[in-house]
This record gives C-alpha cells, sequence and structure tokens, in this order.
DNA sequence: GATATTAAATACCTATCGGTATATAAATAT
DNA sequence: ATATTTATATACCGATAGGTATTTAATATC
C-alpha cells in the first residue's frame, strides 16, 4: 500500500473547495458559472469534473463546508453556553461578526442561495440542502429555549415559540443587512436592542 | 388626434408587467429567462422586446411596481401615523401579512434579488436600482424615529441609530423567513416581540 | 523498460442564453 | 383604394451555459 498510482492530482482540492465556495457565497448558484470556477482556481474544466463531479455536486460540497465551518460551531456553542441569554447573546454576537467579517464575503452563503431557490435551474437536491441548512439554526434556538425554560432558567409565562420567531427572525435579517453592506457596528447594536426582549422573572 | 395608427396591440401591456413581476419576484432576475416571460405572458420575443426593451428594462419597470405598490405605501403610512409607537407597529405588521399573502410570491422582491446582486450577470444599473429600493424602508424609519424624537414622542436617552438599525433588521429578517415559508402566524409572534423593546419615559 | 493507471489540456458537444432581422398581418390616414 | 404605420410570427444570430470524448503527460507496479 504505497503512494496512489497514476499521476499526481497537480492542486490542492481542499484549497479548490475553498475558492468555490467563495464564488457560491459571493454571488449564488446561478451566479457562478463554470467558466468563473476555473478563472478562480486556475483550472480547467476537466480538472474540476474530476475532483468534485458537476456543477451540483460542488456546490453542495461547498455548502457541507460552510455549515460545518460557520454553522455548526454556533450550534455547538449554544448547547455549551450554560446560561441561555448569554447563549443567545453570544450567538448573535458572533454571527453579526462573521457576517460582517474582512476576508469572507459579506452575509450568508445559505440566506444568498435561498433567495433563489425557486428558479428552474435549481434541482431539488440543492433546494433541499439549503433549505436544511437554514433552518438548523432556527431549530436550535429552539431546543436552547425550551430547554431553559424546563430548568426554569426562563419564567413558565414566556412564549418561547413567539422567542424563537423573534431571535431566528432577527439573525436572518442579520444576514440580510450584512448582505447590503450594513457595518457590523450598526448590526451590533441591533443585537443590543434584541437582548432587552430577554424574558425577566415576573415580581411576585 | 384620433386612435394610434398601425396594428394595435393585442395585449394588455400592464398585464404582461404584473406577470413578469411575478416571475423576477418568486425566481429572481438570475432566474428567469426570456423563454419563462414567454410561457408566462403567451406571448413572443419580439412582443416583449417592443413592449419594454430588454431584460434589463422589463426588470426596471417591474421593480418601479412593486416599490410603487408594496413600498411606498408602507412608507407614506409611517409618516401618517401621527404615534411613533404604533406607525412601527403598523409597517412591521402590515409588511409580515404582505410578504406572506397568498395571492402573490412568499418574500420580498427586493431581497429576493439583492442576494444575487454581486453576479456578473447583473449590470450596474440592476445593482443600484436594487439597492435604493433596500434602503428606502430603513431610511423612513430612521427619519421617524428621529422626528418622534424631536417632538418629544421617544425620550431623549433612546439611541435612535440603534433602534433604526433594530427594525430595519427585523423587517429583512420578516423577508427572509417569509421567503423560506414561515407561516405567517410565527412572523407576528417575532413582530410582537419586536414591539417590547420600544423606549419608554424613565421613572423621574 | 513495458504496462497499467490516473490527471491534464485541447477540443468539442448540445442546449439555451439574450437579442434581432425579416417578412407578414392589421390597423389608420389620405 | 392606396400608402403608411405599427404589431406579430418565424427564423435566426453569436455567445455562453453545463458537460464530455480524446489525446497527451506523469506516476506506480511489474
Amino acid at each position: 500500500m504505497a503512494g496512489s498510482r497514476g499521476r499526481p492530482r497537480s492542486f490542492d482540492k481542499q484549497e479548490v473547495l475553498e475558492q468555490a465556495l467563495g464564488l457560491f457565497w459571493r454571488r449564488g448558484y446561478l451566479g457562478t458559472s463554470y467558466q468563473d470556477l476555473c478563472a478562480e482556481t486556475g483550472l480547467t474544466k476537466p480538472s474540476l469534473y474530476a475532483a468534485y463531479g458537476n456543477k451540483e455536486k460542488t456546490f453542495l460540497a461547498a455548502l457541507d463546508l460552510y455549515v460545518s465551518r460557520y454553522v455548526q460551531p454556533g450550534i455547538e456553542g449554544l448547547k455549551n453556553e450554560h446560561d441561555p441569554r448569554e447563549a443567545i447573546h453570544r450567538l448573535l454576537v458572533e454571527t453579526a461578526k462573521a457576517l460582517t467579517a474582512q476576508d469572507t464575503p459579506p452575509g450568508c452563503m445559505i440566506a444568498t442561495n435561498a433567495a433563489c431557490v425557486e428558479a428552474p435551474d435549481i434541482s431539488l437536491t440543492i433546494a433541499d440542502a439549503i433549505k436544511a441548512a437554514a433552518e438548523m439554526t432556527v431549530k436550535s434556538i429552539s431546543t436552547c429555549l425550551a430547554n431553559a425554560q424546563a430548568t426554569g432558567q426562563i419564567p413558565l409565562n414566556a412564549n418561547i415559540d413567539a422567542l424563537t420567531a423573534f431571535y431566528g427572525t432577527l439573525i436572518t435579517g442579520l444576514s440580510g443587512m450584512a448582505k447590503q453592506g450594513t457595518p457590523q457596528l450598526e448590526l451590533m447594536q441591533a443585537v443590543d436592542v434584541a437582548m432587552q426582549v430577554w424574558p425577566s422573572e415576573p415580581p411576585d
């Protein structure tokens, strides 16, 4: 079991995926052509096809990378933080930071691609993957809040469904605002205001 | 000066624009081809070109219609309502309703198209028009809140910029959530929660 | 060194993209 | 009735879309 036979690949497959992610993130699936992918990676079409299959599969691989790098950590953070208020606050702040980071495209790759999910060129496979990715964060917020209420960290008279809808909507809004170029400071202000609705124990 | 000369148009130009709006709204600019437009309207390409010019001009006409029908009324409402809290509340509620209306595509046409604004096929003219449309509502919220503070309806210690960022983010989030299929009820819950942050007069 | 195996480069495929030239049909003006 | 004007339908344009067949280059095994 020595090195693999045949001519070795002359490029870094992972780096190519990073570059593809950058394009799909910034321009979306429909806005990214193989010509763009080739220009960005310096590869030819057959090389890309050999490495990642067709456009759909390349996108799904990039989406997987995005989810595991940018979505899953946030969800893990929600689970690991003991104080639910601090958990949600941290999720919002970190999200606002990531959405306006200088070394990555503005906004959320999932939200950007969710926008044109009904176009005829988008396969059901891709549409489902995008929808599933979009639902992950909202679902994790929901369970975080429900658990907090079960353990008494959120009062019983608080409406968990409403709070989930609220924070889910806000985080979606952060993505859209970042995509439009809203500066990080303003997103942070929005987060600060949003934390004011956190339910407090009613006076006896 | 009788009726215009030449063969009369055999279709309703306004109805065609409505149908084009429906497609650009649901599928976005990149996701809508002339083939789609022809299928939807029952017209041939030369007829569409004769009526509205090229794809860019057709989109801009549809965007104008969208703004005048769905954005401007909300802004007018903000101006006409005397109570700023009620003004913002109404804007959010009406927006949530419109975004989930059964007889129109889900979500906001502007947000949907803002997502793929960096694609190479999108002209600067279109990109600018989309950005301008997206900024209208946030700007109107800003002036509404600033005026309210100037007239004493909002306490001086309230942070107008932060509130603007917050409500702008929330309304953007409503659009994204609606596009993803979130039911109207949940959007309304999010709106209810969002109104809790309205600044109250501090006790003396 | 011969051979099997894999990658890369060139060239090509069909389908569709946005857009148009041309010819014909239908109306008004004279 | 004829000329003029406008709308429609057919057919077409070059460019690009996603995707591939084929040839050539580079490695490992035997």
